[in-house]
Parts: structure tokens; sequence; C-alpha cells
DNA sequence: TAGATTGTTAATCGATTAACAATC
DNA sequence: TAGATTGTTAATCGATTAACAATC
């Protein structure tokens, strides 16, 4: 293969609590980029992310990208090369099933468009909204779905549609070609081991913060009892 | 205190992947027992959701709730643990700061309503959606958000603004007074530790995707070659 | 009864953290 | 130089899984 020994470390897979934390230092460094520092040291870095330095390290260290003692990392460089791994550096393409409320604010993020990712369809079953435009984009009926991911090679479809149409939507996805899928509905989606799935976990985030409040207000009461 | 044993050990704290896996068995057994299922097993709720049977009854072991041997965990029952665990059997009041598009498909989001969110208020800080209405409720000033989240209690609140404004909004929401915050922004909140905060990751889900679908296509050309 | 399934402990696995030599 | 900081290994911690006695 000619692979150096280099490249082999930077292959091996990177564990995904190790890919979620990277999308965060992403955000941070793009952040104090704009800001105009230079330099971040591991310890700064882990400070402003409520993390351990050790943690920020070993996380740095999965990218094969190095810092410089006494200065810590060039915000530069390391945006890149998090940009590079994310793999943020070309455009993506991705569509939006669902044109409710949900799927349209999507469609209209400004984040997602500069994070390059394009949006290629949006989708409904609603007949009602066939042809109607949002964000400069017709809204088409499920069946153009399949022959869009195949034309622009879409490799992730966002799924915003009512929890109870979401592991149809998932299927229908899955068949058309896609590689990834971010379910915004409130429900467990059973897909092939090999369709990556990640939740924006809307209404269980305010689940599992309903949890975490209930616990501490418990907490409270049983402190001034 | 004259608590008994039991009690005392279904008050000790649930780890949060724990919690956030008995989120997804609540949405599990709300969906099964609306099809009419009586009883479910452990082994049978794993192969659904795709964990070990081994992990469901570790977690509804920190339930303190009982199943029946050869018949598995009453659902109708375990539901109902599950609601009150996750703090879902009373009502919870909420904010919505952002009143775009994220925010306003957030008021109208069907799940949140069913869930029993009740939304106490939606806020911006443009002054052109003052006195709008979205689902019933009319848009504030952000002048307005302490004296609402006093008024009615409010624990959570719902980070839906452009990223850059994200951390001055969270800033407001807990010297309001919220004890949880969502964010939908794409932003790394720092606020004190006694704020739960859960993160609905929709941009940052994307570049995990991103990464995920790359990395998998990489293997696959790697296997063809 | 034999078989299925739970409840619970102990073993394993993986992620985080501590430690520290190397370096500037 | 002394001090700061990285890169990397080893130790620790916590979560998941395996195992199995108890039970129906």
């Amino acid at each position: 293969m000619g692979m150096t020994k280099r490249k082999e470390k930077a292959a091996r897979k990177i564990p995904s609590p190790v890919v979620r934390r990277l999308a965060k230092y992403r955000t941070y460094v793009n952040d104090v980029a704009f800001r105009g520092l230079k330099w971040i040291t591991s310890k700064d870095l882990a400070a402003d992310l409520g993390l351990t330095n050790a943690t920020v390290r070993r996380d740095i260290f999965y990218l094969n990208f190095s810092g410089h003692t006494n200065r810590g990392y060039s915000i530069e460089n390391l945006e890149r090369v998090l940009t590079r791994v994310l793999g943020l550096h070309k455009e993506c393409d991705i569509v939006i099933v669902g044109a409710g409320n949900l799927g349209r604010a999507l469609a209209m993020h400004g984040d997602l468009a500069r994070m390059g990712f394009r949006i290629r369809g949006i989708f409904d079953s609603d007949k009602k909204l066939k042809r109607k435009k949002v964000s400069g984009l017709v809204i088409q009926s499920m069946n153009a779905l399949s022959a869009v991911v195949k034309k622009y090679a879409v490799s992730i479809g966002i799924i915003a549609v009512p929890s109870t149409a979401a592991q149809l939507v998932a299927n229908q996805l899955v068949k058309a070609g896609v590689r990834g899928v971010l379910n915004l509905a409130c429900a467990n989606l059973k897909l092939p081991k090999s369709v990556h799935v990640v939740e924006a976990r809307i209404a269980a985030g305010l689940s599992e913060l309903c949890c975490c409040v209930q616990i501490a207000a418990g907490r409270e009461s049983a402190a001034l009892a």
C-alpha cells in the first residue's frame, strides 16, 4: 500500500465520544479565531469547554496534529485539521424530509449553509405543499426522493416529519441510498448498522432536563428540611 | 426521616447514559402500548432498540421496578414508572427564546404539548416580531423574560437564537432562574454547574454524520482497491 | 417438570484522567 | 535557566456485559 507509519496512525478509528468533542472544539476554535486569537493551550480550551486538559490533549492526539511547547496549538491549523477530520472541508449534500415548520426552519437555517451543507431537496408527502417554495427550493413529493439522492449522491438525510411517520421515512431514505440520518422526530429508528443515525433529541432532551431539574429541586428541598 | 430502605434505593442518582436510555424506553413503551401489547421482555426491548438485554435489565434495576419471570415487564406499569422518573407525570413549564423559524417551529410542535410541556412564553429581541402571535402566544420582548419565568416558576428554557447570541441568551435565562437549558444553537455554552444543559446537536449532529459517512466511504473504496 | 425470564453481582471493556519525560 | 506546555503511557474510573441463582 505504500502507506507511511504516520498515515496509518491517523487513519485509526476515532471513538464517537471523541468525535462529538471534536465538533465542539471546531465550533470553539472557529469562534476564537474570529476574535483574533492565534494560539490556544489545552488548559484554556479545557476550561472554556468544561473538560480536563488531559482529555483535550488525548483527543487532539487522535488527530495526528502537533502543538508547540509553551504556546499550545495554532488555532488556524487546529481549525483546518478539525474541519478536515469532520469532513467539513468539502460541501456535503443533504436532503430534508418533512416540509412542516421544523423542516422549513432547517432549510432556512443559516448555520447549516455556513458549514457547507448543501440542501439538495426538501420533500413532503402532503400534496398541498407540493410545488411550494422554501428558501429557494421547491417542495417535492416523496416519489422524487430517490432520484434526487442518486443524482447528487446525497449521503445524509434529515427527518423532520411527525414521529409516527419517522420510521417509514427513514426506510425510504435508506432505500434511496443515504448513509447517515439526522432524526429530529421523537422516535426510535431501527435501521441497518451500516447507516449512521444521530438523534437531535429535542423531545428526549427536554425529558432529560425535566428529570434533572426535578431531581435537583428534590435535593434542594431535602437540604432545606 | 422515616425513609424505608426501598425508597432510599430508588433515590440514588441515575447515571446520565441511563437517563438517556430511559427516555428511549419511554418512547418505545408508549408506542407498543398504543399497539395493544401488554408485556415486554428485556430481550425484545433490547432487540428493538439495538441494546443488550443485560443493559435493559440493569437500567430498569435503577427504577426499583419489578418485572415478572417468564413474562417480562408490564408495559403499562413500566410506562408509568418511566414517566414519573423522567418527571413527565406533571406538566412542565418552559419558555422559548428566539421567535425565528426554529423557535416558531418548536412553539407549534405537537410532540412537546403531547408530552406535557407547557410553553409559558416566547421571546425575541427583534422589535419587529413583538406582539406577533405564534401558536396562540404573543411574542414578547426580552425585558419580559424574567417576570414570566418567575410568575410560572419556569424551570426550562429553549435557546433558538442564532449561535452568536446563544451565550448571551443563556445568561439571561439563568439569571431569570431556569434550571435547565435546551440549546438548539451551534454554540458551546458556559454556564454554572447547577444549570443542566442539553444540546439538540443539529449542526453538531450533521458534522458527526459527515465525519462518519466520510470514513465509511473511505473504507469502502479502500476495500475495492 | 423444563424452560424462560428476572434481579443482581462480578468481570470486562472502554473512556477519562493522572503522571511525567521531552521540549522549547 | 526555570517554567510552561505538549505527547504519550499507565492508572483509574465508570459503564456495559456476562453470568447465574432465584423464580414462576
